[in-house]
DNA sequence: GGTCTCCATGTGATTATATAACGTTACAGG
DNA sequence: CCTGTAACGTTATATAATCACATGGAGACC
């Protein structure tokens, strides 16, 4: 609410998370693409799959697996473990969402449909996320990868510190 | 066992854990320069987290908590979880060892002493651990960093991929 | 249409990981 | 010696994740 700059609309390799959006926009738009990647590549986007997409999308944040379930189960899933973990690991297996290992906690990607090797940054304050864009095999990382001759599948990046918004309430 | 340079030292910025290296030295090194980092610093090296730290040492890999407290207790410590944990909590505060998040797992440091952030190459066939360096602020992540006004504290890099001596092993 | 198979779902039970809360003990400083 | 603080040990509990098994629906095939 700080600025009025509703109209800006973030092209797709901006950080998300900090800053104000079309929201329901964005929804609408990630489950389309979800399913149209779904009918493309003939894996099922059944009820309880959209349905955690869904609620992965409007909250926008990280959430647990056991929020989930709860959030799932007042939908009228099933009220088990199992049923928040399957759908997550279908939405990660497959780029619609991501697991931050930090805080044993999953979101809705930000960059559905593109390739990418996101990476996060945390709020240590609030616990808000955003996801940018990582560069794995380009620098120190990749530089030693190679010469101890580990072939690198996939990277994590988890970035923990404050984020705007926090640092302009305690401004020290 | 693949090659006989054991008297090949690795310099202190080298990735370390796919490579044979002089186990003892770094052991025996390792602790005096954590005795001596906690005397400086009005740390308590008490015997728990003294224990603690050999026993990551000497397992050379990246160990569960629970594994931990297993050990500790026949070394005649408590045998309750928070006898693991602080200890744990202990060393990763003060840089003598890393949790790996991916893992829910400890290692210890590669390269105690130095200012570092770290960064592993986990092998998801054998789930060995090499510690290299990342370079947070440079690239891709720092820069949608300072374009979002996020203040990076800390950085967690974890690439999986396959080591060198699995990659020799399976050849596809 | 029948039926077979595969995959997804739902459930109960269990395992794994981590922290809360509290009393006791060791130790440094006055 | 007294006192404050930090570390330790224990009980109990919270949180996260998986196992194992039964049911059911959608598509393939005849």
């Amino acid at each position: 609410m700080t600025s009025g700059n509703e109209a800006a609309k973030p092209n797709t390799t901006d950080p998300v998370g900090f800053e104000t959006h079309d929201h329901a926009g964005c929804i609408t738009s990630a489950l389309a693409a979800a399913e149209a990647h779904c009918a493309t590549g003939g894996l099922r986007f059944t009820p309880v799959r959209r349905q955690a997409l869904e609620i992965l999308l409007q909250e926008h944040r990280a959430i647990g697996a056991y929020e989930m379930l709860d959030k799932l189960r007042a939908a009228g899933f099933g009220s088990q473990p199992p049923v928040a973990y399957r759908a997550l690991e279908f939405l990660v297996a497959n780029g619609f969402a991501h697991k931050i290992e930090r805080l044993n906690a999953f979101i809705a990607c930000a960059h559905p449909g593109a390739e990418h090797s996101p990476a996060f940054m945390i709020c240590r304050k609030c616990q808000s996320v955003a996801e940018a864009q990582s560069t794995p095999s380009r620098g120190a990382l990749g530089d030693a990868a190679r010469a101890a001759g580990f072939q690198i599948e996939r990277t994590m990046v988890e970035a923990e510190g404050i984020c705007p918004s926090c640092a302009e309430k305690v401004d020290a």
